[in-house]
DNA sequence: CCTACCGATCGGTAGG
DNA sequence: CCTACCGATCGGTAGG
């Protein structure tokens, strides 16, 4: 039995480490950083209480990294979506329903996560800024385009805060069996920016 | 010294229940339900560990009422703001300009309490549920009159709900110093809406 | 990664 | 509303 199976799963510490990010992140979207215990999280992959702190230093640099790498690969998606599209229009569309993606469907919802960095030290929330200023920073380019050309129907600056908003809320009251699709909510998102 | 003082506070027993009220809803707003202690909560109004149980059962019953209480004090607000105003456009504006108060000025900013209502058990959670939809329902008719005449940008079913992000979600990013009064937050977020 | 454990903290209570 | 306190839980560690 462990013969057959040595190929099968390389490097199982980073694995490990991956199941424990994404068993957190979901604890931490579901009842908060603070309500969630190390312990639950250590159950969550079949670890005793003590084992998460062979590969965290500390509950914090947990939630530090499950964001961190949540936020990059959301990133990496909305790139992946909107590339090689021209229509900057069609671009945000993509980019709104690719961000509901990240924010509601697979099983991390890192992007629901930004309000618990206040639970981290200076240093730690710092690098969360930066990697979610990484993550905002692409849509700006999209909504420049998009007011340079009278597209948008307010240019002004919190447009792309009222936005976020708009679409990181849906968190509070998307429910994947109500009456409304994300695709349809990510229609109705964007058309309210678009003129 | 005691004499002169008397008339000046009517029913103290209530106004240290209010104080209680008022300290939790800042900690649990800036905190979170669950990075707050009830020693924090004593402490802040000066009183010590054990007290707050002599006005509230429990941390959840704290949470409860200043969730409870907060929304209908807002929902007064919203109503004195928009009572007599016949223009649905004008009365919207008003609306979002109020609840931004609600949300960000003064000392409680209850909305952004409405994600902890997970940490209640599924009475409570009811409860609080029923008052957030008592402050909701106050906005959905002066949507309908603007739907109706054609002056919504889309009347899809999800606008209440983006509208209530737009708005909500502010509380992650607003600061009082910062480049942006409400004022011009509620304009910008009225023009998203309006047509 | 597990076992066994520690110190600190926390919600809540008794009794006045 | 305070004093004094309890039982439970929690983040984290030593040592293997």
């Amino acid at each position: 039995m462990p013969a057959g199976h040595r190929r099968a799963r390389a490097a199982p510490e980073l694995s490990r480490r991956d199941d424990l990010l994404r068993a957190a992140a979901r604890l931490f979207v579901d009842r908060g950083f603070a309500a969630t215990t190390t312990r639950d999280i250590a159950q969550a992959v079949g670890m005793r209480s003590g084992s998460p702190f062979y590969h965290f230093r500390s509950k914090q640099e947990l939630l530090k990294a499950a964001m961190i790498e949540g936020l990059e690969a959301g990133q990496r998606r909305l790139q992946a979506a909107i590339n090689g599209v021209d229509d900057p229009a069609r671009r945000l569309r993509l980019m709104i329903r690719t961000h509901f993606g990240n924010l509601l469907e697979g099983d991390c919802h890192t992007p629901m996560l930004i309000h618990e960095s206040r639970s981290l030290d200076a240093a730690a929330r710092a690098e969360v800024a930066a990697a979610s200023d990484r993550y905002q920073a692409a849509w700006q380019g999209t909504l420049d385009e998009l007011a340079a050309c009278g597209r948008l129907r307010s240019s002004g600056s919190p447009v792309r805060l009222l936005l976020f908003g708009m679409l990181n809320w849906s968190g509070q009251w998307y429910r994947p069996d109500g009456p409304l699709s994300l695709d349809e909510i990510a229609e109705a998102a964007a058309e309210l920016l678009l003129r």
